[in-house]
DNA sequence: ACACCAACCGATCGAACGGTCAGTGATCGT
DNA sequence: ACGATCACTGACCGTTCGATCGGTTGGTGT
């Protein structure tokens, strides 16, 4: 095992290749050789820089983490009225989500019915973020003169958000096929149509 | 390989925990071994009953849709207020998908990114029917004389609605951990809001 | 009584698994 | 010029994988 930091252009190569394939077929499924052929690589080099098939799984979900992170802080802007920042908040996190898909997925797939700690260790390290982000900005346009109703639990309006995101990036497919579903390759157009319905719900006005 | 109905005890048991170590390991990370030993018979005994691993596993999946769609049927009550008739088309997915969790997660993860040949299947086997569901009965209140905004795509609002349950589902742990969120162990109350808040959106009424 | 067949098991198969190791070639500071 | 270090490999290890095999048991029809 040579330094963290600093990595071997094959070594990167394998993280690119783990990611990918850990992503689309689950950590079970892939064999250390699968990684070694996609990244043009042999299997012994592969445990050259990475302790075992696990810590090279762990190494992809950190990586994954990071980038959601940065990706999340690179898009920040702030905006005066509650509902654009809801609407851009909720854009980014859709393009960041895609930008990213194959990370996404792992992160998603982590989340997927995992035990308390690694819900824990998740949350503090990606899905808490944007959930507080999301919660803040609620919040914010609940307060006193806020333009938004106070009768509604902001965590539930966030989980919602997180949901339609997860929903989009991790069953893109079904999403193709089910019928009068125009949006399923614009993820602008489904963000928009969400914070539409979010905002101002589907009765109409009286 | 004996006949496909009418199973031995021991193939009920085999299926079952197959299903259960399925939709919670997934497939790569399960071995007949597992299966075996969770449904205390010999490993060449599934073998007999079903002719390959795979074939157990779609057999747990053709189970499943099939009690996700018998469940829904039960549920069905007619209610003559669209609104009504949303709110109680949600609660009971959500109560069937929470009923059969091991079923659900293992058509979720079946989902996951899957290849379009195998999402169309999905979608026509159970995912299409809860879709067309909740699209009817928005297309119902959206109709000349009815409570609903037109400007909405039912599409969209379906969408949702899946994405709601669908993450419910499947991530409940990450939900357990998420500031501020008391509605992780209750579907209803989590549905309630999730209802409230499509109908009549988060902003102030003017 | 006997033939038959489904249910079931222990032993075993070749293949694939995660992981190890001795060694090679290139790049260093000295 | 030379030892040290690092990236990297092919051959190999023991284990476990999915799957098969021959064989035993118990019930059923005749």
């Amino acid at each position: 095992m040579p330094q963290a930091a600093g990595r071997t252009e094959a070594a990167e190569r394998i993280l690119e290749a783990a990611k990918h394939l850990f992503a689309r077929e689950g950590y079970g499924s892939v064999s250390i050789r699968d990684i070694a052929e996609a990244a043009g690589v042999s299997k012994a080099n592969i445990f050259h820089h990475f302790a075992s098939k696990e810590e090279l799984y762990l190494e992809t979900l950190r990586r994954s983490c990071e980038a959601a992170r940065a990706l999340l802080e690179a898009f920040r802007e702030e905006h005066p009225c509650p509902a654009h920042q809801l609407r851009s908040f909720f854009r980014d996190d859709l393009r960041q989500a895609s930008d990213d898909t194959d990370g996404s997925l792992l992160l998603i797939a982590e989340g997927f019915n995992a035990g308390p700690q690694r819900a824990r260790a998740l949350v503090e390290e990606v899905f808490g973020a944007d959930f507080r982000r999301f919660t803040q900005v609620l919040a914010a346009g609940q307060s006193s003169e806020g333009p938004w109703r106070t009768d509604i639990d902001p965590a539930v309006v966030a989980t919602l958000m997180i949901a339609a995101n997860t929903f989009f990036i991790s069953h893109r497919e079904v999403l193709r096929q089910l019928p009068g579903v125009d949006f399923a390759d614009d993820p602008e157009r489904y963000a928009d149509h969400v914070v539409d319905i979010l905002l101002d719900g589907i009765r109409k006005e009286a």
